[in-house]
DNA sequence: AATACTTGCAACCGCAACCTT
DNA sequence: AAAGGTTGCGGTTGCAAGTAT
């Protein structure tokens, strides 16, 4: 009897493992272009090559193939990949087939090696909503900024790239950071040009002023509620983010607008959600009791309350 | 210079769906 | 309809190369 997925030729030979040989990939290849791809097993037992046909079909697919390409990612590849997982999760040879040329095992260790150790980085699930939007808000509008300053070829991305999404790449692909106003895009791209999202703890100081979304520095806030700037800061953005989800002002202990303090709108709530979304170590520093890691539970709760804002 | 540790990637494994007989 | 074979997928592992100590 055969074993559960080969058949009984492999268990008749002493089958190679481990890395392929140039002769052996010469082999393959050879086989290949006298008799065509598939039937796997079959090429196995009549190319001479001493491997399963699981494995030629493998190292076919993966390396041999001539429209495989090499080399790294670029940003549109990146931000189609991390698009796509959001959409479909670790399905790789699903969004593999909308990069072509690229591999779903290359896809699947570019997520394991590149993103899932962002996530471990932050200590935060890498399947994490929290997680998600950190991709979305902050990585992606990075890989733009890379795409802007060397526009992508358009032989690297599938045609149905746009219908793929819906949309359009540069106008809705990122509806989080399409809240938020251009001036801040720019203020985020701008004033951090070598942020990553393990640079977090070297983020530049807290809540820019500069903006015109009226976001207003924490330690006014803190001198106007006497609370603890980061305290301050975690009202009046749960304030203003309850207001934005709800879509009018809220009445929590914040809600009066007091001097350096405006009542919330769309764009503040946009704009104070993204400032302070990814400025959790700047927000650490200025609350001497506030940890990165009680601020990522804070974003949590604000995660809690999207949710249940959106019956989910 | 030597050793330990980390990273990136090719390859393997088990499983399930599909195909063939 | 059932059994065996094949293919494809996602998770995991092993190892060479690079980096830090």
């Amino acid at each position: 009897m055969s074993t559960k997925n080969g058949s009984k030729y492999e268990d008749d030979m002493e089958l190679r493992r481990g890395p392929w040989t140039l002769e052996e990939d010469t082999l393959l290849i050879h086989y290949i272009a006298c008799h065509g791809e598939g039937r796997w097993n079959q090429l196995a037992r009549c190319s001479g090559l001493k491997r399963t046909g699981k494995s030629c079909r493998l190292r076919w697919l993966n390396y041999l193939k001539p429209d495989v390409k090499r080399g790294n990612l670029t940003p549109e590849e990146q931000i189609l990949i991390l698009e796509l997982h959001s959409k479909w999760g670790n399905r790789w040879s699903r969004i593999a087939q909308h990069l072509p040329g690229r591999t779903d095992n290359e896809i699947k260790n570019y997520w394991r090696t590149r993103v899932q150790k962002q996530a471990r980085q932050l200590k935060i699930d890498a399947n994490s909503a929290v997680f998600r939007d950190a991709v979305r808000c902050f990585w992606m509008p990075r890989l733009l900024e890379k795409m802007a300053s060397s526009p992508p070829s358009a032989e690297n991305l599938n045609p149905n790239y746009a219908d793929l999404l819906g949309h359009t790449p540069q106008e809705g692909l990122f509806p989080h950071t399409a809240l938020f106003s251009t001036d801040l895009q720019a203020t985020f791209v701008n004033s951090r040009p070598c942020y990553e999202l393990s640079g977090l703890e070297n983020c530049s100081p807290c809540i820019s002023s500069e903006t015109t979304m009226g976001v207003v520095q924490p330690a006014d806030i803190a001198q106007e509620f006497s609370q603890t700037p980061s305290d301050a800061v975690g009202n009046l953005l749960l304030q203003q983010y309850d207001a934005l989800l709800t879509g009018h002002q809220s009445n929590s202990s914040c809600g009066q607008a007091g001097p350096g303090v405006v009542a919330p709108t769309p764009a503040s709530c946009s704009a104070a959600v993204g400032s302070l979304v990814y400025d959790y170590s700047a927000l650490a520093n200025c609350g001497a009791d506030n940890t990165l890691d009680s601020l990522w539970s804070m974003d949590e709760l604000w995660q809690a309350r999207k949710l249940e804002n959106w019956g989910i």
